[in-house]
RNA sequence: CGAGAUGUAGCGCAGUUGGUAGCGCGCCACGUUCGGGACGUGGAGGCCGCUGGUUCAAGUCCAGUCAUCUCGACCA
């Protein structure tokens, strides 16, 4: 089998740029910062954005659509918020383009400058907020369950395709409530439902849990994450939930009357998934071949190649495979035949494991005289030659097998890169030659936390959910620690 | 913004002490091939990042400038 890709061993940093690039799912932009999705990467974005969508509907919410650009001042009103993500941000400060006076170009007219400038959304809380304070009087208005996609622009230093650009799709979801407790139930509820959508449809094991005080959303009172990690040892971020408290309705003054008559402000939460998960796809699955997708996300999921000699050949073998086409279509699986005489099958096959397509059909004049077909799956690289009667019930059966497969080698690979430790000096070793998540005990304070991360780069991603209470001590300081938390290395 | 590196064909690169612009992949045509990225022959494709300087002569030397990448600070 050809190597077209760098190995993952060698510099999984190029692999994976190349992989993306190969595969047809991006590539970088002239815009600084930024990326061409490609419609196969989007077909695949697609597919995700579709499926969130029916779950974020599933548990009561709709869609919205905010403004892109966010007056400057409205930054200003929420101290930590501002804290956060006033820096790196896009800013538009004029309005209009004249004829450059002294050459051929455009310049931007000095005339037309804002009063007060625009900022390219980085996160959209803010003019939400501005926005839910015309919306929300009495209780009667909430709860509010508003989702939106949307692109956004943050002006990163240092971008990688997928995981870090200036600009990005999401969804962000914004909800307004009437009390502390509705509010909690719905940023853990949220949280709950990226887990379901990473390790059911994306196959990807995720750890849920509570950001650490320093790690949280500018302005929340308390972060939910899930964290998937990569192939490489390194973990990801993959989707984060907000209890963000009343913080944003009093910055905004979003009150409403509530039951017993009495003013109060309103409870928010926010959530979001960005375009990053693609990123997590990419690195949690593929391999030295390419990209390996979960049957649920791929937009194609079965693949015919014909082997022929002449055109009478193809003939002879498209008139057989379209009946085939037809069944696999009528149980709703995604199938194309690829009858192209400009590419080889060699050529054709290499390229669809490149593109990770979960089954691959391939249908050539032995197979028309013996009455069968070879099936080739992604995930384990294996072929079979099998009957050709009724081979759709086969396929049907095998892209379940696939997705749960997939899942089960992401999963067995996760848990043999989780690691408890109690020594620092073991911790750190550890991290280097082994990678991946450690649970470790924490005593709870800022200082070890970044303590740790300034030795190590290694930051706490989370206090598991799952995490049972255990006594022991602080793997730095010795003091005590009522349960573990997921220490790693992060993208 | 600190430290380092690189800009030459669509992509990846070579180009020595200055002397006719090169290679691999890809692309186009024709032929033989077609069960794992075929092979042969021919062909197209260049402001050598940009500006200035030295020189009979600059991809090469000098100065400036712009851009990109890697490593920090920042991060879904």
């Amino acid at each position: 089998m050809g190597k077209f890709l760098t190995s993952r061993s060698e510099d999984y940093s190029q692999w994976y740029n190349e992989l993306v690039v190969k595969a047809g799912l991006a590539e970088q932009s002239v815009v600084r910062g930024c990326m061409v999705i490609k419609p196969y990467g989007y077909a695949i974005w697609e597919k995700i954005q579709h499926q969130l969508d029916e779950m974020f509907k599933e548990t009561g919410h709709v869609n919205a659509y905010f403004p892109l650009l966010i007056p400057k001042s409205f930054f200003s009103r929420e101290a930590d918020h501002v804290e956060g993500f006033a820096k790196e941000c896009a800013v538009v400060t004029h309005y209009r383009l004249k004829n450059d006076p002294n050459g051929g170009g455009v310049v931007v007219d000095p005339a037309a400058k804002l009063e007060e400038e625009y900022i390219i959304r980085p996160t959209s809380e803010t003019i939400i907020w501005n926005t839910y304070k015309n919306w929300i009087q009495s209780y009667r208005d909430l709860p509010i369950l508003c989702n939106q996609w949307a692109n956004v622009m943050r002006w990163e230093m240092r971008t990688r395709m997928f995981l870090r650009t200036a600009e990005f799709l999401w969804q962000e979801g914004h909800t307004a409530h009437a009390t502390k407790e509705e509010a909690l139930v719905e940023a853990n509820k949220m949280v709950r439902v990226y887990a379901d959508f990473a390790q059911n449809w994306m196959a990807v094991p995720v750890v849920m849990g509570a950001k650490s005080e320093s790690e949280r959303f500018a302005g929340a009172l308390e972060t939910y994450t899930i964290e998937a990690l990569m192939q490489d040892g390194k973990a990801l971020q993959a989707g984060t939930s907000h209890f963000l408290g009343q913080n944003f309705a009093k910055a905004f003054d979003v009150q409403f009357t509530n039951r017993e008559g009495k003013l109060d402000y309103v409870w928010a939460t926010s959530w979001g998934v960005s375009t990053r998960l693609m990123g997590a796809l990419i690195m949690a699955h593929s391999d030295d071949n390419g990209l390996v997708l979960p049957p649920k996300l791929a937009p194609l999921q079965v693949v015919i190649v014909p082997i022929y000699k002449g055109a009478e050949g193809l003939q002879k073998i498209s008139a057989k495979v379209q009946s085939l086409v037809e069944k696999l279509k009528a149980k709703g699986i995604s199938v194309k035949y690829d009858d192209r005489d400009t590419q080889k099958p060699g050529w054709k096959f290499a390229d669809y494991e490149l593109k990770g397509v979960p089954v691959r059909l391939a249908m050539g004049e032995r197979d028309l005289e013996n009455g069968t077909i070879e099936v080739a799956r992604r995930d384990t690289l294996t072929k079979e030659t099998l009957s050709f009667e009724g081979i759709e019930e086969h396929v049907e059966q095998l892209l379940g097998e696939i997705q749960e497969n997939i899942y089960r080698k992401a999963l067995n690979f996760r848990n043999s890169m989780i690691t408890k430790v109690d020594d620092y000096e073991e911790f750190k070793k550890l991290l280097e030659t082994k990678g991946g998540f450690f649970l470790c005990h924490w005593d709870g304070s800022a200082e070890t936390e970044e303590k740790i991360k300034a030795d190590t780069k290694a930051t706490i991603r989370c206090i598991p959910f799952d995490s049972p209470e255990e006594e022991g001590k602080d793997m730095v300081t010795g003091r005590p620690s009522h349960r573990r938390v997921l220490v790693a290395k992060a993208y």
